[in-house]
RNA sequence: GCGCUUGUGGCUCAAUUGGAUAGAGCAUCAGACUUCGGAUCUGAGGGUUAGAGGUUCGAGUCCUCUCAGGCGUACCA
């Protein structure tokens, strides 16, 4: 439920009858439980408009506001802050309702927009390293979300398929192909070895050269060989994606080929427009106050990712339809989109109504805060990752021989990828963070361990109970009231995060949320003995509410939760 | 040189976009268990938000300068 509308919309009836002619600001929450639920700061910001004392603003604010439904109480403090108190019947049937509704409450849009996620886009030449890791899963977090929303969301996987590296490796692989794939199992081995056969042997750099030539000219036999590549590069990539939980797949791939017959006509169209120039041999478009052009087309005729990029908007926009375009990539291509952006929108290519925006985000670093790296300086494959990430997570597995050994496998799987994603996505995305093992596969702090605990220790619950629930939840304490107030939080917090394009938001919520419950069962029992069985019907539907909202949660970010840790 | 960006307790991160006494976790110290899953909870110490000015009723947040780091600076993506 949208829980800051409802009481918004309180604030702007007592606007109204208190004859107040200004929309109020939106209310926030109290930044301290004594302070309330909420508070509206709105009456110092109209001080100066209206001339009067914000006090006195407050007070007439007060004197109008209706504490029959949403709002219990009212209170001015300091300057002209109005601290305000939800009524508990209230939450508690809210929270009812919430328990009622497959979507927790959660409307969806009364406006659904079509939006474009452009996320992962790996390079089909090489691995997925750990430089993909953010992208892949901050994008897909953006997917997911949007689409519980009730947007329309196409994904779109803008890999790397097309360039002169690609002439090299369709060469080697038709030199070294006996049987196929063998060769190719480890993609970055084969790229060296390819570019050491280009430096080493003449007679096959020129064919290299030649089959870029001709794969661009689309020569059957050669276009035959890079697909054949491209299958399997992009086979990798699917195998990382299963293994992260990601929603990726074949059809959400639009390659940078794809755009290859309409790079003549962007620039083309660039032209007519006459906000081409030629600059050294090349085509470039010179923005207002960027002393570097966007260059368009080589001095040689050969286009550059600027134009697959403005290519790809224009098809985005126009083709897909998009009223909002996403672009998860790393922060270092701020200025680069910056000026896509600016000449797609000046070019018309985008209509003026399009937002695009560049999702940017830091870089991982090391445990001295240093660009994440092998030992010899490589970069590192994301695969590997993963994979040491679940090894390491079957460690911190306790009780082995509770399960079976799929079962711990399953499990260690479901930890150790969960604990690469929450760490990654719970830090604010544009700044670097430090990568951490033992930090994240921790069960302590805000981490996805301490989320899965919360949730099994629930489900632990209900395992113990398991007889029907009936009656009403009834707020009976402060705890519960914060607690249910944390869970009507739960739309206002994904709608934020929404529009923000930050994952962090939600996990900073998902952590509130379950430290609030862990402090509310601690201090409130509900299956041990001497409890009404009107409480203990009350906490259990509380506590019901908070497990499907964690296991929401948890699922827009792509990971998974178990019954039993 | 120019541009973008970051700087918050010893460490890792927050801060509802300008709101009240800057919050968490780790680490340190002190508590709570015949455990509704203690992988938990309660409490304490620890801060001039890099520094100096400015705007404002009110600044970690906005502006200017300084210092320090990262990144980018036309035919790679």
């Amino acid at each position: 439920m949208k829980l800051k509308s409802q009481i918004n919309n309180v604030i702007k009836n007592a606007f109204i009858r208190a004859g107040i002619e200004h929309e109020p600001m939106s209310v926030s929450e109290a930044t301290k439980p004594e302070f309330g639920d909420y508070q509206f700061n709105g009456a110092m910001a109209l001080s100066k408009k209206l001339g009067k004392n914000p006090r006195e603003i407050a007070q007439n604010i007060l004197d109008n506001l209706d504490l029959t439904g949403v709002l219990i109480k009212a209170e001015i403090a300091g300057p002209g802050f109005i601290n305000l108190w939800l009524n508990p019947l209230w939450i508690g049937a809210q929270c009812q309702t919430a328990l009622e509704d497959e979507r927790l409450s959660v409307s969806t849009r009364e406006n659904p927009i079509r939006v474009v996620v452009d996320y992962s886009g790996p390079n089909m030449a090489k691995q997925m390293h750990v430089g993909h890791l953010r992208s892949t899963i901050i994008g897909d977090t953006l997917a997911n979300l949007l689409t519980f929303l009730g947007d329309e969301v196409i994904r779109q996987n803008h890999i790397g398929d097309w360039g002169t590296q690609f002439g090299m490796l369709i060469a080697y692989l038709e030199m070294k192909d006996e049987d196929g794939s063998v060769s190719l199992k480890d993609l970055e081995q084969f790229y060296k070895d390819a570019k050491g056969e280009f430096d080493a042997n003449a007679d096959f750099a020129n064919k290299a050269r030649e089959y870029v030539v001709k794969i661009q000219s689309g020569d059957a036999h050669c276009l035959n060989l890079w697909q054949k590549f491209i299958d399997i590069s992009l086979g990798h990539c699917e195998e990382v994606y299963e293994k992260l939980n990601v929603n990726l797949t074949r059809d959400d791939v639009r390659a940078e080929s794809f755009y290859n017959d309409d790079l003549p006509k962007v620039v083309e169209a660039l032209a007519t427009k006459g906000t081409l120039q030629e600059s050294n041999g090349a085509q470039c478009v010179f923005l207002e106050g960027d002393e570097v052009p966007v260059i368009v087309q080589k001095g040689d005729g050969g286009y550059l990712y600027a134009t697959t990029d403005l290519a790809a908007l224009w098809y985005r926009a126009q083709k897909l339809g998009a009223k909002r375009i996403s672009y998860v990539v790393d922060a270092r291509q701020g200025e680069h989109f910056k000026q896509v952006f600016r000449v797609a929108k000046e070019a018309g290519f985008v209509p003026e109504d399009v937002k695009l925006e560049h999702i940017a985000f830091g870089t991982m670093m090391d445990k001295g805060g240093k660009p994440f790296k092998t030992r010899d300086g490589g970069t590192v494959k994301l695969i590997g990752l993963l994979d040491e990430a679940v090894v390491k997570a079957k460690e911190t597995i306790n009780n082995k021989e509770d399960y079976s050994p799929e079962q711990v496998d399953e499990l260690a799987k479901i930890i150790g990828i969960g604990a690469v994603k929450y760490a990654d996505l719970a830090i604010n995305r544009e700044s670097n963070y430090i990568f951490n093992w033992d930090k994240m596969l921790s069960f302590e702090g805000n981490t996805s361990l301490y989320m899965q605990y919360g949730y099994a220790r629930i489900q632990s619950i209900f395992r113990k109970y398991n007889a029907p629930i009936e009656g009403e939840i009834i707020i009976g304490d402060a705890l519960e009231h914060r607690l249910a107030t944390m869970l009507l939080r739960f739309e206002d917090v994904l709608n934020r995060a929404a529009v923000d394009a930050s994952p962090n938001q939600i996990t900073t919520y998902l952590y509130e949320l379950v430290t609030l419950f862990m402090r509310f069962y601690e201090q409130n029992p509900i299956l041990k003995g001497g409890i009404d069985e009107e409480v203990k019907m009350s906490r259990l539907q509380l506590a019901n509410l908070t497990a499907k909202t964690i296991k929401q949660g948890l699922d827009i970010l792509g990971i998974k939760v178990v019954d039993k840790l």
